[in-house]
DNA sequence: TCCATATTAAAGGATATGTTTGAATACCAT
DNA sequence: ATGGTATTCAAACATATCCTTTAATATGGA
């Protein structure tokens, strides 16, 4: 009995292809594509992503599996606790992709995000080669409108951490000489979006990046970490 | 009455990456993966796309309204026939990253690659910057194995057009002098496998290039079209 | 009008999906 | 070892989605 070849077939060509069909099949729940979003922004133990997506650890741990399964995301054990993260940045780089198609064909997604992130004609934005012109010659100021631990591992030095459960408290003390940037997770984050149009209510001069921490480090921008 | 205010909420933030989600979705199905491949060589009609992927008009055209309707392709109508494209070359890009992403992670897919291509380890391959050079230094025979069609709508300048149906015909004809450097339309291509392949048999030096013509047009490189 | 090309509607049934529950596992600290 | 914590697993459920086929319908050209 010979080995029959398969080279060139239909049945194995489609098994190639449904393969990957797989990998954009674990992409295709909004679920887990807020926890890709998510894991983008660092390693998170279970249940800080179910928290985050607001769901049951047990459903949640389901999802991190099928999203492991397609190699998107792999973890790190840290005594007791789970830390699952982005397999590599060109998983990353699939998911802006992702993003990038479905902003500017899919057309419905201009009235989903004005539900999820309000109107945005009064909130200017700034190019990221636009900040680095400006914070080199200290022609703004930069604050970081993350939760503190997303800061601390990782943002745009010379950036003022302002928390998004602080931001009443800390947008006051910020200095009024300059315009004031803010960024956050990216471009369907809201805090900065928050932040600005405080901000602006103020009478303070304030823009928002146009996109967020990831896109900045990835497009090679210096970040710094807190110790 | 008083409009809620949507913004931020969970709801809210489900619809909008449920519309990631729904695009991924539109990738989900290995069929689709293939019209996606297909349309990345240039425009085609259904029945044309049918063909290539072993279904029935009717549902190939079933397949590509669930394309459309992720924006993912775009049609155009000439007389009778109508034509689908890839939106814009953004789509080409995800496609590629789901591409990238499934080669280094998905943990089936060599089997499933081996399976369809047969063993490469034999085929050696050259990169796009690599061939540039030999090229400019007239260093190698360069050929097109895709089908005829595909040629003219767009190929390397320089490349011998060699059709598949006919590569018994036309690769003794070859000049045997310099190496020669077969490509097609993409990585996961067999018929620039199948010509290398029956070059070396032939005793004449030959590679394939590592990917295909939508990788090197999407990567800067010059391209001639047929009139 | 008729023909060719594509889309649509309806239907079907298989398959897949997301979620919950409760039990089981793996590891750590004591 | 033991107990506690974090996570995964297995089973099960209802639901929904999915792909495909058939037949009918639209559209444009000759």
């Amino acid at each position: 009995m010979t080995t029959q070849s398969t080279i060139g077939t239909r049945p194995a060509k489609n098994a190639l292809f449904d393969g990957f069909a797989a990998v954009a099949g674990a992409m295709s729940n909004g679920r887990r594509a807020e926890i890709i979003e998510l894991l983008a922004q660092g390693e998170r133990n279970v249940e800080q992503i179910a928290d985050a997506i607001d769901q049951s650890v047990a459903n949640t741990s389901h999802h991190l599996r099928t999203l492991a399964r397609a190699g998107l995301v792999s973890t790190r054990r840290e005594s007791t606790r789970i830390y699952y993260r982005l397999t590599d940045e060109r998983v990353y780089d699939l998911w802006a992709a992702l993003r990038d198609v479905t902003t500017r064909h899919l057309n419905d997604i201009d009235r989903l995000a004005h539900a999820y992130l309000g109107d945005r004609t009064e909130i200017s934005t700034i190019t990221r080669s636009e900040l680095q012109k400006r914070l080199q010659h200290n022609q703004a100021t930069l604050i970081d409108v993350r939760p503190r631990t997303e800061y601390d591992a990782g943002h745009i030095p010379g950036a003022i951490p302002i928390p998004p459960d602080q931001l009443d408290e800390l947008l006051p003390q910020l200095p009024t000489n300059r315009e004031i940037v803010a960024y956050c997770r990216g471009p369907y984050c809201v805090y900065a979006d928050q932040a600005v149009r405080t901000l602006i209510t103020q009478g303070q001069a304030a823009r928002r990046l146009e996109d967020g921490l990831p896109e900045w480090e990835r497009s090679g921008g210096p970040v710094e970490k807190s110790s």
